[in-house]
DNA sequence: CGTGGATTTGATACGGGTCAATGAGGGTGG
DNA sequence: CCACCCTCATTGACCCGTATCAAATCCACG
């Protein structure tokens, strides 16, 4: 049964938005509501620049709702996507601590809704919510583990799986005929996370294809017929 | 004026050992004594293997004094190294969070002398002392950025000269003729470091050393005659 | 059903990897 | 102090995989 929305209405919103972050998910009720009070909520759409580079972010921000991708362009103009953002994610930790731009631009992917934390409330929390910093410090450490992961796998082949393996464990729904995934980006945007060309992983999935591990349907869906044989292939 | 060592030498040798440590660094004395009792210290000499691969680790440690270097290793044998330890790193924090091995292989490069926190002393630390959080969100952020640098930077050249300016600067001694570079690994270390055939990074060296960038003296030496020519080329 | 952008395919070039041979440094024992 | 040896580093020849450029084809959307 859900209490209707009284005067207080934006109190029982941002309660919602806050149980479904992981980061927050350990709190009592009265601290959450401390916290809903500091909070500040933004929405973007689909294609907007959320940080451009180089910017200075004023707090860390935490995802609501809506998948970002996270960006480095080089000197020549290609693209480095470092990480994909969802729900229950955050940036902008980096400005925190160094008073250094956040090393990437930021840019919706979908129609997105933010949850912000300035710097000294942040710095606040921190010290009176020890559960909070470990939280952070826990998906800090993780994020960590996938650059570590990444940088080490220097196999093309692998590092494609890899990503399928993700793609489909994220984004992907049992059907009749095997494992259908939603892709989060498109070839150039997949080719730009794994630090390659659009037409070599055009090859690398015509590959694939013709090998019977995945099935192209339209640009933005695959299937996978066999989803353990691709686990099998990641060792 | 120093204080003689009496009954409790551990004590004073080990507060020297802590203040050195930019994680423990502001904190008050009494604070420092609290945590000088819960440290283990522990002691490697070069080449030893000190976190072997897929080992599980029981706490943080903080480097005392040495140097050490993480790395990988894949399936086809080559090695990844992905971080250069130095005196007030730490390692082990991903154990804490996900009881999942550490990603890595920790080997001292010089003789080593370690602190080490137990798990739940580390835990109980952290709820008291929200600065040590702070140091390490800090620290693990400095670190991520790092690799997002490393991942984004394609072009080989800059790769190079970018590490040869990291290890300008920690390295380096002023001296007539240029700075003098006290290289921390091998060859096949850097090339390791880099994630490139020991054999390319002779070449690469080669072709610096041709252009009167850098000298090379014996195999753990350099001379970089302009560091600011060496700063400018990496933009 | 047509149009423009995204994707795939083809041809070619280039950079770094690999293998093999040579060369330099640093210890060790005579 | 020198000769020797062993390890590490350099150089050369060649190969393979990915980038690049150009062209054809596909897909999504109006």
């Amino acid at each position: 049964m859900e209490l209707p929305c009284t005067s207080d209405c934006r109190l029982c919103f941002e309660k919602l938005c806050m149980q479904k972050i992981p980061v927050f998910a350990n709190l009592s009720r009265p601290e959450l509501e401390k916290i809903v009070r500091l909070i500040v909520h933004r929405s973007y759409s689909k294609g907007q620049v959320i940080v451009p580079v180089e910017a200075m972010t004023d707090g860390i921000t935490i995802i609501n709702s809506g998948k970002l991708k996270a960006s480095r362009y080089t000197a020549d103009g290609r693209e480095q996507i470092l990480y994909l953002f969802t729900e229950g994610d955050f940036f902008g930790e980096h400005s925190l601590f160094n008073d250094q731009p956040t090393p990437y631009q930021i840019e919706a992917l979908t129609p997105v809704s933010l949850c912000h934390l300035y710097r000294s409330d942040f710095q606040q929390l921190l010290k009176n919510l020890p559960d909070l910093a470990w939280q952070i410090i826990a998906a800090l450490s993780e994020r960590l583990a996938s650059l570590e992961n990444f940088i080490s796998q220097q196999d093309l082949d692998k590092r494609i799986l890899g990503l399928l393996g993700e793609f489909a464990q994220k984004y992907g729904s049992p059907q009749e005929g095997g494992l259908l995934v939603q892709l989060p980006l498109s070839r150039e945007g997949i080719a730009n996370y794994l630090g390659i060309a659009r037409e070599t992983l055009s090859r690398k999935f015509s590959q694939l294809e013709s090998d019977g591990l995945i099935r192209s349907i339209g640009n933005r869906t695959i299937q996978i017929p066999d989803p353990d044989l691709l686990a099998q292939l990641l060792d």
